[in-house]
DNA sequence: TTGTAGGCGTTATCAA
DNA sequence: TTGATAACGCCTACAA
């Protein structure tokens, strides 16, 4: 119902052909300037809209993008709704729709139904989603992708994340910096590529002062806030300075557990983790490096639309964390 | 490039003109049984599936529909996040597409840009987003529209939501069945029909037991739990044997302000909530009365559907919530 | 630089 | 019950 102005009648009005105004509208060259004008200014006083339906038919684009997440990430996941709401505003701004793309239940039949049909001129599919099935088929589906995160395996899809490997060792580098020495590291799934690259830049961030890491001291994690609160005692028993959380839900599940067991934050232990989590809970701050996540968002849609246009993107596009200093880290205890 | 299978395929496979095959994959009447199985089973032999944008140019639907949320609704907002996430269960149990709608920094445009063009068939408004004046432009655009949570001035448009009403009704009972009887109540913001409701709820409640709702002890309140954490000094100092927040970010609020000020809940203040908030820290436990969100978004999407197809839905429908005890009410103080 | 004409895949109208 | 045929609105060779 919304618009019944069609290029026809922009054509007729602006006395030009419908070749010719949609050349116009589509900024091909070859128009004359003034025709060109002409066009433009009839079609805006129309408040003319392209049909995307005609349009897409046509051969063109859809001007949609879909943004592919798991099924159950995302309530109670900061990171997976900071990634929506970075992924959405940046797709606004490229005036392309956003379809979200949470199914799971119906494995192959979601990637079909979804993206064969011709509903999206690509996908941006996220770190949370890997693993699952049928976004694994979909990779492989012949169709402008992005992955926001790395892959395990797959290489041939271009990437962007954060740069994980920087931020492992700045983060581990700041505490280090502050005196500690005995510094525990909790980890992420191995599956994970940036959890091993925290723990890469944690290793490096050692080697950089020549300090040996203390192998007892990483301790096996998933990302998941409960699984480290009941890992809490484990590794508080084994009495680190300063703990690097591969993640902040890990790291407040640390604290948590601190705060329950008159473990005082930063005095008797430091606690540090990634994302940039905020809870607004002033009991659990915690230092943080953050996740550009606008500029994710950002780079990942114009990527995406880079990819859909055929233009060639990098293979993988490293974004700078930025250190969130929420107090949590304290001076060694005096030897 | 995905699906190059048309409609033409199809029929010509199956001995049949494309009208035909059209009849009988859209399950129209009039096509002898034999033929539309042969049909059938040819189209999902060939892998067959319908150019959407194709289907919505000759006039038919696009199969997506828009869920509308404020733009900064996202991040932190556990009531948001499991309204998309039931919305986009709801739709791809109906093969419905979803697009994410987060707009609003160009008001009027995202409304002709995601709508006028034929994108979707029609938009679910959550509560979230009235308000917002490109939202409130949008329930004037002529599309099927469906409010999940009621407009406070809008009453032309379909209405679904947890039946408020009766929420702060049972929540209220079930508080004063405990035996507190110096009840307060914090309420939520005046321009949300939600929030009136439920302290229309909280009042019958009382009327019910012929009890007088002190009025003194109605506090105001904005639905953030920032903002009842700085109220709590004042509500505290009220000294009720309970608090009925009207909604769990605010009992939250209260709740953290209780625990710093040795305040225990339940034994000093019993506090309960709504919307059914899980946080998975324990000292954060409150009973509440929760949403239905899957049902919300089931019958959200459903309704609008049934509006796409012309067919007539009711204008409120009200789910019945769920009280979850989670252990904040306790006994009221001996007397 | 501009216009004409055909086609994208589907649905709907109207005869047969 | 079926099958031509004409839209739907746009894009893009190809021609002028």
């Amino acid at each position: 119902m919304a618009n019944d102005v069609t290029l026809d009648d922009v054509a007729r009005r602006s006395g030009v052909s419908p070749a010719t105004a949609s050349r116009a509208l589509n900024g091909r060259r070859g128009v004359r300037d003034d025709v060109r004008e002409r066009v433009l200014s009839t079609a805006s006083s129309l408040k003319y809209r392209p049909n995307r339906a005609a349009q897409n038919l046509a051969g063109g684009r859809t001007s949609v993008i879909g943004l592919v997440l798991g099924s159950e990430e995302l309530v109670g996941n900061t990171y997976a709704t900071s990634i929506v709401q970075s992924v959405a505003a940046a797709a606004s701004v490229h005036d392309e729709g956003l379809m979200l793309i949470l199914d799971s239940q119906k494995p192959a039949i979601a990637v079909q139904n979804l993206l064969s049909d011709g509903l999206v001129d690509g996908v941006i599919i996220s770190v949370v989603a890997i693993g699952e099935q049928w976004v694994e088929e979909l990779l492989d589906a012949n169709i402008p992708t992005v992955l926001l995160g790395a892959h395990p395996r797959r290489t041939d899809v271009p990437v962007v994340d954060v740069d994980n490997l920087t931020a492992g060792h700045l983060l581990t580098a700041e505490v280090l910096r502050h005196g500690h020495r005995r510094v525990a590291m909790l980890a992420g799934p191995q599956s994970r590529v940036d959890a091993n690259q925290r723990l890469r830049g944690f290793r490096a961030a050692h080697e950089e002062l020549g300090l040996a890491v203390d192998e007892s001291l990483i301790f096996p994690g998933d990302f998941h806030g409960q699984t480290a609160y009941q890992r809490a005692p484990e590794i508080f028993a084994a009495a680190p300075d300063a703990i690097v959380a591969c993640n902040d839900d890990m790291a407040i599940g640390l604290l948590r557990y601190a705060n329950e067991h008159g473990i005082d934050v930063p005095t008797d232990v430091s606690i540090v983790g990634f994302d940039g989590i905020t809870l607004r809970y002033p009991e659990y701050q915690i230092t943080t490096m953050a996740q550009p996540f606008e500029r994710l968002g950002r780079t990942a849609v114009a990527s995406l639309l880079d990819l859909i246009r055929g233009d060639s993107v990098p293979p993988e596009q490293l974004l700078g964390p930025q250190l969130i200093e929420r107090g949590s880290i304290g001076s060694p205890p005096e030897t």
